[in-house]
DNA sequence: GCCAACGTTGGC
DNA sequence: GCCAACGTTGGC
C-alpha cells in the first residue's frame, strides 16, 4: 500500500516547526495525545513514511507551518508514567499502556498556510480539520487534499 | 447503560 | 478571556 497522509496539531509554544527542525535528528516523539481517536490513528493507521502536515494551533495565526513524516512504529508514550508530567495518567496500567505515540521527522518548513485561507479554499472543503466542531489533534488527509495543500503552499 | 456534570480544545 | 462543541467520568 502507498503512503497515507495526516494533519497533526501542535501548539507552537510547546513545539513549533522550528523546534522540530532544531531537534536532535530533526525528530521528536509526539507525546501528550490523550484522545482515543487520535491515539488510534497513530496506533493503527500510521506507517513509517506517511506524510504529515505540521499544523500550529492555539496561536495568533493557526495554520499549516511545514511538512514532516511519520518516522517510527507506535510505542508507549513515556509521559503517561511520569508523575511530574502534565500528561501523566495514573490510571494507565504499566503492563498495558493506554497511550501510544509515533516519532515525527522534519521534512521542510513552508510558508504559513492560515486556517482562514484553508476555509476559503474550495478544494480543501472536505478536510476533516475543517468540519464544524472538529477538535481532533490528529486527522487523516486524503491524497487529493494533500496535493491541494502542497499546490497552495507552492 | 444512561446521562448530567464536568473538563478540554481551540478559534475567535 | 469567552464559549461552543466534544469527550470523559461516575452515580444511579
Amino acid at each position: 500500500m502507498t503512503h497515507q497522509f495526516w494533519l497533526m496539531k501542535s501548539e507552537p509554544d510547546e513545539c513549533s516547526i522550528d523546534d522540530l527542525e532544531a531537534a536532535p535528528g530533526q525528530t521528536i516523539p509526539w507525546i501528550g495525545v490523550r484522545n482515543y481517536q487520535a491515539r488510534n490513528f497513530m496506533l493503527n493507521g500510521m506507517r513509517v513514511g506517511d506524510g504529515v502536515l505540521f499544523y500550529h494551533s492555539s496561536c495568533a495565526v493557526p495554520g499549516v507551518a511545514g511538512l514532516a513524516e511519520v518516522a517510527s512504529a507506535p510505542y508507549p508514550d513515556p509521559s503517561q508514567f511520569d508523575p511530574k508530567s502534565p500528561y501523566a495518567d495514573p490510571k494507565s496500567p504499566p503492563d498495558k499502556p493506554r497511550w501510544s505515540l509515533v516519532d515525527v521527522h522534519f521534512q521542510r518548513k513552508t510558508r504559513l498556510l492560515p486556517l482562514k485561507e484553508m476555509r476559503d479554499a474550495p478544494e480543501l472543503a472536505s478536510m476533516v480539520l475543517l468540519k464544524p466542531g472538529s477538535r481532533l489533534s490528529i486527522t487523516p488527509v486524503t491524497v487529493d487534499e494533500w496535493r491541494a495543500v502542497l499546490k497552495r503552499l507552492g
